[in-house]
RNA sequence: GCCCCUGUGGCGGAAUUGGUAGACGCGGCAGACUCAAAAUCUGUUGCUCGCAAGGGCGUGGGAGUUCGAGUCUCCCCGGGGGCACCA
């Protein structure tokens, strides 16, 4: 884990500042802890099968994180024989590999400076003791990382190779991992770009494993070109034993290729007689060769690792478990839980407060009734959002699920969140889902069926000469150029970006509220773009969709009165039966307009529902028929429009109920509109009408109409006429209802 | 470094999934109303040649497939995101 020396607690990741906390400046240790961990692990695969199989409803982008986040490699641990070992090591030293297949060219070992034998070593070697030490005070962090040289101490062992004669010095290597694989690998400098650099710098050598098909050997001059550039670190091919020429192609670039359809040519490969296969076939015989040799065996290996639960922190939930000398650890019994925080703690020094408590951690053990200990680190945060969706279909119940309630309503039909929380929340849901149903406690999978991922809230961010950020109100805009409200001093503008506290380009929502009100503000956000997106929050397109509702309800209010009576009983008033050809247009617009938004809300294009109410707004001002009918559709086109904003604009849309004439309450009285489906097609169509390809003419015909005849009335046009230049048609494309596209 | 997404007017964004590119909105321009302004309304608004009628060009760049490409394929460039000593 991440220690901070200072703060005496662990940091995430994220909290490691160039190898320093985020908070004490402090050079951050890597430390070994006895902390609380779930297995998650153990449902790597279950996690991983799942993505593909269960979460259709979910984006991609969201699977393909969590599938890279848990990693799964094919590949084999290999068992090296040891010489030099002390007489209590282990005979073998396993590494894993994802690349079996490049054994040939294995030059050197490398341990984890935590690997048990480079513990060992150490024991008896003070210079690999410091160089240990040394590793360990380099952060984890990305930066650290970045930074740290990739070194190496050479130890007194050597490893044999199980069929070449290739000695195989083994390192301690600040670079190799102690929790993934094994801890150990083997390193093949003409395969992987790094083991070539450690290979160049502590002069091992670089033996070939494979090319790509279409190269060719070196020509003497170049291997002596490339011999007096690389002389001090030479590069040697050696397969069974037989020396070969240099290779230049991986003087300073490893050849890493590890296609499932290109084929390479196997310099050696002592583990297959094939020499052109894909890696990926190579791997599986190496695979195969290592097992009948009884030199290892493939495997799968995860990057996933074990969610470390312990926090060293007062706000959370007190881990439930009490250590006692005789017994171990042991449970705190249920009817002792939950396990209460102590009011009375203290912040003035570093560290956990729950420890530094005089009393709260001194218990009696609940098995031997001994002086013990209680935990006193707390779980994560994210704990409890691992399964909240589960309480709260019964709050109240006396367990922690009530088996009928969560059978009803689970699971979550529709989920909706930030994206950020793809590998943590999402993650750790999915996992602690299943553990509830391994204890009984839920019968499903997967928490959440269908997820949505809405983007952020963005504006632009303002500083003064001095770097000081400000906040909107605080500046006043003209064209490019903006300058303090108060002073006059000039604002630098900035990009936008995420709305945040640090950066102060915040919008008060209480401010819009007041002035727009609540209605504007939500109808803004919708409309402006779609909600997987970002959201750039400017005051221009607050003021527009302001002007909207306004227009909306000065339409109805100037339209109500002429309208006929409001049916009681909902939408609309009994259609006459002689409708005038403009009333049924009129009819036609707002059917189609409630079947392209109940469309649209259904598939969260919010942004396109609202353009397709603009249009029905735009249709209906325009409308200056006078027949009796006209009134009639009117009233359908006002109280569809009314229905349709509703979700949007709940307040407008009930005051515009009741100015139709209505005494009932929209929210709760009335139902959703159905569109006719008669009305929401039209009977002409324009058809585009191309020659070679290019637009030339739109002709309108009735829906449906025979290709034949819609080709006869597209080359009569006078247009296109004129795009053909009197040439004959050779082929003339007819799509029905859509397009003619005549070639000549 | 590896993986993924994305690129359309001055801006946010549409485009029935291979069939009229730019819906709708913001912004701009012109006009009406007004003593004037605000508000509102009308028209116009991809670029370009042209008095006009009418052309030409156009979805980051280049090639390809097709009667037809914003949409499909390949290469390149830009932007964003995820992972990252993972062997």
């Amino acid at each position: 884990v991440n220690w901070d020396p200072v703060d005496q607690t662990v940091l995430a990741n994220e909290q490691v500042i160039d190898g320093r906390g985020w908070r004490s400046d402090a050079p951050v240790e890597r430390r070994k802890l006895a902390q609380w961990f779930f297995r998650i692990t153990a449902y790597a695969e279950d996690l991983l099968q799942s993505l593909e199989n269960d979460l259709e409803r979910w984006p991609a982008k969201v699977r393909l994180m969590q599938e890279n986040w848990i990693g799964k490699s094919r590949g084999a641990f290999i068992d090296f024989a040891i010489e030099g070992r002390s007489k209590n090591s282990p005979e073998k030293l396993r590494v894993f590999t994802t690349r079996p297949d490049t054994l040939d060219g294995a030059t050197f070992l490398a341990l984890s400076p935590h690997h048990p034998l480079a513990t060992e070593l150490a024991a008896s070697d003070p210079k690999l003791t410091a160089f240990i030490a040394e590793c360990d005070r380099v952060g984890t962090s990305e930066a650290a990382i970045e930074l740290a040289e990739k070194k190496g101490y050479r130890t007194t062992l050597a490893g044999k190779h199980p069929y070449l004669p290739t000695g195989l010095p083994v390192f301690v290597a600040n670079f190799v991992l102690m929790d993934y694989g094994t801890g150990a690998i083997f390193g093949v400098p003409s395969g992987d770009q790094r083991d070539l650099d450690f290979a160049r710098k502590y002069e091992l050598p670089v033996i070939e494993t494979y090319r790509p098909l279409d190269s060719r050997d070196p020509t003497p001059d170049e291997i002596e070109r490339y011999q007096a550039k690389f002389d001090e670190n030479p590069v040697v091919s050696i397969g069974n034993g037989t020396k070969r020429e240099s290779l230049f192609h991986i003087a300073r670039t490893a050849f890493v290729d590890k296609s499932d359809t290109q084929k390479v040519r196997y310099t050696a490969a002592g583990f297959m007689k094939e020499r052109e296969v894909t890696p990926i076939v190579a791997i599986e015989k190496a695979i195969e060769w290592l097992e009948k040799n009884g030199h290892g065996e493939g495997t799968i290996q995860y990057r996933l690792r074990d969610w470390g639960v312990s926090r060293q922190r007062y706000w959370g939930c007190p881990i439930p478990v009490i250590h006692c000398e005789a017994c171990g650890i042991v449970p705190v019994p249920m009817d002792q839980l939950p396990v209460e925080l102590p009011e009375d703690v203290t912040f003035d020094k570093p560290g956990n407060p729950l420890d530094h408590h005089p009393t709260w951690k001194h218990v009696a053990c609940p098995t031997c009734g001994g002086n013990a200990r209680r935990e006193t680190d707390t779980f994560d945060t994210f704990m409890e959002s691992s399964w909240y969706f589960a309480r709260f279909c019964s709050p109240r119940a006396p367990t922690p699920t009530e088996r009928s309630d969560v059978d009803y309503w689970l699971p979550v039909d529709q989920y909706v969140g930030g994206v950020e929380h793809a590998v943590l929340h999402l993650l750790y849901a999915r996992f602690y889902t299943r553990a509830m149903r391994a204890g009984g406690h839920v019968a499903v999978d997967e928490p959440f069926e269908g997820l949505f991922t809405q983007g952020m809230v963005c504006h632009e961010t303002y500083r003064d000469e001095a770097g000081n950020w400000l906040l909107p109100q605080e500046i006043e805009r003209t064209g490019e150029q903006a300058v303090t409200i108060d002073g006059n001093r000039p604002v630098e503008i900035g990009r936008s970006e995420k709305m945040s506290k640090s950066r102060k380009n915040v919008v008060d929502p209480a401010n819009i509220i007041e002035v727009y009100g609540a209605d504007t503000a939500r109808w803004f956000m919708l409309s402006d773009s779609p909600p997987e997106r970002d959201l750039e929050w400017t005051e221009s397109g607050v003021e527009g969709a302001w002007r909207f509702l306004q227009r909306v309800w000065r339409m109805v209010d100037d339209a109500a009165d002429a309208l006929p009576p409001a049916n009681r009983d909902g939408v609309g008033a009994a259609m006459p039966a002689d409708l005038s050809a403009a009333a049924t247009e009129l009819r036609r617009a707002t059917h189609k307009t409630i079947k392209g938004v109940s469309e649209d809300i259904a598939r969260f294009h919010f942004n396109k529902a609202v353009a397709r109410i603009h249009e029905l707004v735009n249709r209906l001002q325009a409308e200056n028929s006078s027949d009796a009918g006209i009134h009639h559709a009117r009233r359908e086109a006002l109280e569809s429009l009314t229905l349709l904003i509703q979700p949007m604009v709940p307040h407008l849309a009930e005051e515009l109920w009741s100015r139709l004439g209505h005494q009932t309450l929209l929210a709760a009285d009335v139902a959703w509109p159905v569109a006719e489906a008669a009305l929401t097609i039209d009977e002409a169509v324009t058809i585009a009408v191309q020659v070679n390809g290019k637009l030339r003419a739109t002709i309108e015909l009735p829906r449906d109409t025979a290709s034949n005849e819609a080709e006869a009335a597209a080359l009569a046009d006078p247009a296109v006429q004129r795009a053909m230049e009197g040439k004959a048609a050779r082929k003339v494309i007819v799509v029905p209802n859509r397009i003619v596209n005549v070639v000549v």
